[in-house]
DNA sequence: GAGATAGCATACCGATCGGTATCTTCAAGC
DNA sequence: GCTTGAAGATACCGATCGGTATGCTATCTC
């Protein structure tokens, strides 16, 4: 009535934007309603629990992540297109999701506020296993695709492959924001996945990610 | 007197332990001394904040990691050897620190809590930055080896290189933690070091961490 | 044996935590 | 115009948070 959806999606961004900058044990309640400029009153009217807020937002995101990746990945684009495509979507998801938030790299908060979830908050994992399973579905039909190309050397197992990737864009990106540094994530990234997919020589390319100079990587 | 540094040596392994269950900003200072049965007079006594018990338990988890790693490093083993050896101290150290705390996997939570920690954590970033740079001297020292060996292919960076098993391996093991399957590890772990070393098909085995039944291999 | 001090215990602080109960307000349905 | 219920506001709950002030006590020094 008083714009119920709005309201909603406003406590589901301000919540998905807070995690991004620390993680779900830290953010509190009150903080979200604050940043958000909701009542508690409202918060609860919308949601039961901080989890229960936790796992829309975590839905929520994926949303625009799918939108994203169904972008990507459009038959439209080669093979090849379709891996380069992942690797600037990778960059500037990060590009975006740290503008105004003073820092380089964030990850995706949801898989790592999943993975260092506790034994009893099994809600949080569920959500992050979710979206795991979701996005490996994604991978699996790019490694797939390089596959039916020819592109990749030997015969490898597609979906132990897409799960490389994954862990290792994950691991790179929690590296990422230990440093403070997407140049960090810029000079391991491309190289990383090539050596996961064991891409053949003829279709790797140098990219042009090295230099972009940052405060950050005075260190 | 009443012997101080057995104290705070119960505070920091207490500590280690907590935060391996969950993760750093979900560890309260009151369950730590209960769990370890010491009273808060006593962790004050000997730390000045809850950040510094941190620091000083990340220092002190890594004491034991060196003990591990120059163990498996020795220059009494071959470089192929060093290599196995790192597989399974991956995964031993799992099944150690996970033993009774009815999970499967727990990743590192240094790492992890540092990669989670907001910006105004800065001492929580820098302890494991502290980590990672020791860490990585030993990856980058496994890694010239093997390609002193020769059982490299192409002419690789050897810091690069380094980086990327390490990405993986943190990646790997937050997947892991999220499945509560340690055969998820085992299933990616010495296939994707492979591909990330380059490694020549020569030195390959297949390694035997396939089976081992698990409640948690269910789904 | 008389300080002196490290080691620790107890009690408490204000702030914040997630969550609830109760109230008002506004818009839709009839 | 009246009713009804969703949307939201306010105030409060007990519990816990990290941290502190103060005091006791065992051991060491002289």
């Amino acid at each position: 009535m008083r714009n119920a959806a709005e309201t909603r999606d406003k406590l589901l961004e301000t919540a998905t934007g807070l995690i991004w900058q620390s993680n779900y044990s830290s953010v509190g309640v009150n903080e979200i309603c604050k940043q958000a400029g909701v009542t508690k009153g409202a918060f609860y009217h919308h949601f039961e629990s901080k989890a229960d807020l936790y796992i829309a937002a975590s839905r929520h995101y994926w949303e625009s992540m799918k939108r994203d990746l169904d972008a990507i990945y459009s038959p439209s684009f080669t093979p090849l297109e379709q891996l380069e495509n992942l690797i600037q979507l990778i960059i500037h998801k990060q590009i975006n999701e740290c503008s105004s938030k003073d820092m380089e790299v964030a990850g995706c908060p949801f898989f790592t506020s999943g993975g260092q979830a506790g034994i009893d908050e099994e809600k949080i994992r569920l959500a992050a296993r979710e979206m795991e399973d979701h996005m490996q579905r994604y991978s699996v039909a790019l490694v797939r695709n390089l596959k039916a190309e020819g592109a990749l050397k030997g015969n490898p197992d597609i979906d132990q492959v897409a799960r490389f990737l994954h862990h290792f864009v994950q691991g790179l990106l929690v590296y990422g924001r230990l440093m403070n540094s997407l140049n960090a994530v810029r000079a391991d990234l491309r190289e990383g996945l090539y050596r996961l997919l064991d891409l053949k020589e003829a279709y790797r390319t140098e990219g042009s990610e090295v230099p972009v100079s940052s405060p950050a990587d005075a260190a």
